[in-house]
DNA sequence: TATGAATGAGGATTCATTCAT
DNA sequence: GATGAATGAATCCTCATTCAT
């Protein structure tokens, strides 16, 4: 195979691509576009740099994909779980703690788009899902479990499966992120989304408080 | 009797494909691979017919997906509606119906894949979006609130928003689909539908009671 | 993912590709370029087909490579061992007729050309020499090993090991064609292929003669 | 004595690459992947130096490839050429001295990859296959042939044309060497080298002894 | 109406080559 | 001299879409 053409080079180079810069743009694309409809070109070119520069911070769009999950979701769970863990006080003001948090550092942002993108391509990425299964699901229900079972065990909440409360509570936070990224814009009928999970906190108070 | 040449075809003709039986095998293939993940050529043989013939009936992959959108949604909610303004007792009855009696027409079925696959496809086809909004978002939702205004005019619910009160009412039912239709696959802990509607139905009674 | 832009059709169909036709390009292309230096869409252009339409008769590079294979030289192989199987006179004479009948079959065709690029890319396609190994060297060498029992059985051939006799015939074959293949284009002293083949045999009868 | 900054370079500097160093690693990619297969950057790995490096050396891959071959092949020729034209003895053990001297020195080291090379890519370095012709193949030839004459002139050997009989002797010492170096590693069939050329030249002895 | 062979745009990934430091 | 991050052309393969039969 002959050497191929020699290529006259006309770009400018930058200085050094961060990876943040990257999954901040692969971000964008992926919740626009959805994962199969984000090409990786336009990642790149969002974040100034070359189709191949990517390479060289990610092996392949899943480990992209990955990593931009790892960023947005696995982190600030972690970071809910250990205030989690060390709050002190009624586990009502917990739950509400536990809610905003995560508001302000998810459910506000673009990141909340990735749900319904993961829900999507589950069954065309299996892999994906797993990891998405082990690294946000799971310890996204421990950590409300968590606080379920501090109600229950200081005798503020009724006598409840710890589990199956656990979703009741993220269903409606699942769905609002959902909800707000995707069909709000189409909508007749606006959704204020403080003003619904202070009704899913309100809601929660009711059902879970001992009679 | 002299042995007939013989020339068979190599495919045998069939007589009329009815639509119904391609969006039936679309539907399928969407949810299970998503919008981009559903290949055309997968759907016609699910049906039975050839890529060619799909082409007969939609005029192509965005049609087709429109098509399965709005067969497989309307006539079930128009169904509860049916029911739920003929329904006479307690409102937590009409409640507890109207929840077991979507699982089965709805949940339960195949169609429940649709709204993750509406969700993650919004923002490429905003007409299918308003169309979804318009056709079963809404009448969705005007059925439940329908329901909560009952019961706080018959004075077993507590006084709360309609509106808000059937978001939360209706966003653990979407999740549980999106979940049995995607992320149940892969995870490590399993959920129980039934289990998971009586929880929301219990803690339903609790938050709704009026005290 | 919106649908790609329509593309208009500028060009004209063909009405039957067949697999010869784009073998025989193929093994062109192979030939003279090796097997990661051939692109598939020359290969297609040469066959006068699209890209595509290559991947409608061989699922990948390297079945399009073991077809050319089969083609080229399995075949030709399965044919010879089928004459030495029968034969009836000499062994001497039957070597003259393996020699020759290979000569005119195999080496001085293209197909030839096929051993180079496989000594060169065994390293890189362990598949494709494993295939080569059992489809064409394996049957080669035991045609050529078989017609060495044969002379020695008959008391025409001296006692030697069939094994490395085989070896010792069929090197200055291979031989032959990746030199007229390649550096014959290129020397300086000329080789007539015939002339060859005529003193290999020459000294092959007094190298096996039983004394 | 306070710590001073410790501002560590992440790479040491090496003194001089030599480019006997890069050629020696070059051979080794070259022989085990072939040409197209070979990456630059295993190559710079295996040398110890960076891939820009490699360029201060060599233009390019092009170039490295030629620079590979010109120093791996001609000396040993010139020295065996000198060993056959001092030796006193006959011209059987002459023989025999020259193959196991090529065994040795370039038979089995790695040097013997390139021929399969030559022969691989002839075709697409024109340049290269002539300076291989020139600079191995007529030298190689000639040292053989010298022998054969000698044979014949001392009345050892029969009466032969020894430019064909150069051939001959020269075709299982090339055919070994490529076998060793590719498809020997996916063989069904083991080959041993040092049986393999005492084969051969047992029957060198009974086609060219003089009956 | 039904077919399925043919098409070619599109996208993930690789790697020779460049050049600011 | 040495480095290695950055580049983008090149290539395999997929699949929505077309159309002669």
């Amino acid at each position: 195979m002959p050497t191929p053409a020699k290529t006259e080079p006309r770009w400018t180079r930058r200085k050094h691509a961060r990876p943040e810069e990257i999954t901040a743009a692969a971000l964008e694309s992926f919740v626009e576009r959805g994962y199969a409809g984000t090409r990786l070109e336009d990642v790149a070119a969002r974040a100034g740099i070359s189709k191949g520069t990517l390479y060289l911070y990610f092996e392949n769009k899943e480990e992209l994909f990955k990593a931009v999950v790892r960023e947005g979701l696995v982190s600030p769970i972690a970071e809910i779980r250990g205030i989690v863990d060390q709050f002190d006080g009624s586990t009502f003001d917990l739950l509400r703690m536990m809610l905003f948090g995560w508001w302000e550092r998810v459910g506000a942002t673009r990141v909340s788009g990735i749900p319904k993108l993961i829900f999507a391509e589950a069954g065309n990425f299996p892999e994906l899902a797993r990891f998405y299964v082990a690294e946000v699901v799971d310890p996204g229900h421990d950590v409300i479990a968590a606080i379920v079972k501090r109600g229950i065990a200081r005798g503020e909440f009724r006598d409840i499966d710890p589990h199956y409360a656990a979703q009741m509570i993220a269903a409606p936070m699942v769905f609002i992120t959902m909800w707000c990224r995707s069909l709000a814009h189409h909508a007749t009928r606006t959704i204020d989304p403080v003003q619904y999970l202070e009704t899913h906190l309100d809601m929660l108070r009711h059902a879970l408080a001992r009679t």
